[in-house]
DNA sequence: ACCGGATTAGCACTTGGTACTAACATCAGT
DNA sequence: ACTGATGTTAGTACCAAGTGCTAATCCGGT
């Protein structure tokens, strides 16, 4: 009966795969065989026992604490000059829209121009004071965006800056931006690179 | 010696926050104190055994992978009454924040507010079309943002409803925004529920 | 009928605990 | 100085979920 052990060990590697938290007990179970089966199968397959599983999981998840607020930009940026110009492309999955239409959530497109806008910005203190917006075309899973900003004449304005940001599927434009922001230094300090 | 006591339960709960992953003989080492000890103050504090605090750990960073796409709406929806008002409630957390100056992210108020303007449209599909928006206070780590929305009169176009939304910190006005949102459906077929 | 891989069983041992009991240690109050 | 409360340490029995090892048994193919 040699497949129904390999097809038995593919199924244990998947299902633990899915569901690290079961013991050997509750697999020997899940198969009807023996406990000792299963620990043969763990050890062939390379799989470590439960509690190594959890010590493996929990560490992985302290890190990932660590490793998730690197989103400092949404989008990945492409080209950029400071107070001048920038480009970001993001792409976007089955995570990014609504389960109901396949269409994305608003936020995301937002927040790939707005993260876009403020990098843009040669300050070190640069926030979002007021936008306006358009969400001209739906975007779906698949589509690559790429968002163009540009910084705009401030008008006048004291610790002020436009950047205007257009964002794009193909040739087609789907969302534009106006952001207006703050910035705590005067624009045109060159000198801090 | 009540104070050693005291102050020993507090670091070691501390250290736990911080390192879950230590056995009790780590902590009686690390406070030179004996292992019953440690099992004392555990049981004081209410902190469970490492595999506990292992398995707490792995299957909430197994929800996580299936909680994060999940975020259909951004903060919880405390009431809504369709087509007409919505209040919802965000905490901010350092994961929001800018590192740099621990201002939340523009896209993350955008978020909240927009999830929320989406959610108190009564149509299968409700879209974001435009929308202006201002922010008027930097929000920290650890505020909680109320978002309250209402469905203003669309003012005659067809298969639009505009939505304004005032989110506050306590008092405070932090943000506005106002949405045009387009929907499927006109408004006022109230027979749905 | 016999061989070999697959499976099952049994036992001793390990970690990191719980639950409980008992012995000290230390200090405060009278 | 004696008593009591509080805190600390020690020791025992027990548990879950394993490892590591040996031995027995099953089952199919030739």
């Amino acid at each position: 009966m040699r497949l129904q052990k390999r097809e038995r060990q593919e199924k244990l590697a998947a299902l633990l795969e899915g569901n690290p938290l079961m013991t050997d007990g509750d697999l020997a179970e899940h198969f009807s065989v023996s406990v000792q089966t299963v620990r043969l199968d763990r050890m062939e397959l390379g799989i470590p026992e439960l509690r190594e599983r959890l010590k493996d999981m929990a560490s992985r998840s302290l890190d990932d604490v660590k490793a998730l607020p690197i989103d400092e930009v949404i989008g990945d940026i492409l080209d950029i000059e400071l107070d001048k110009r920038a480009v970001s492309v993001f792409d976007v999955t089955e995570d990014h829209v609504f389960q109901r239409n396949g269409i994305a959530r608003g936020h995301h497109l937002f927040a790939q121009a707005n993260s876009l806008a403020v990098a843009v910005i040669d300050d070190e203190l640069a926030l979002t004071a007021k936008s306006e917006l358009e969400f001209r075309k739906p975007v779906h899973a698949g589509d690559r965006v790429v968002a163009k900003a540009e910084v705009l004449p401030a008008g006048g304005k004291p610790h002020r800056s436009i950047v205007r940001v257009v964002s794009t599927v193909g040739e087609e434009p789907v969302f534009t931006g106006i952001f207006e922001m703050y910035r705590t230094h005067e624009r045109g300090k060159e000198g801090q690179q």
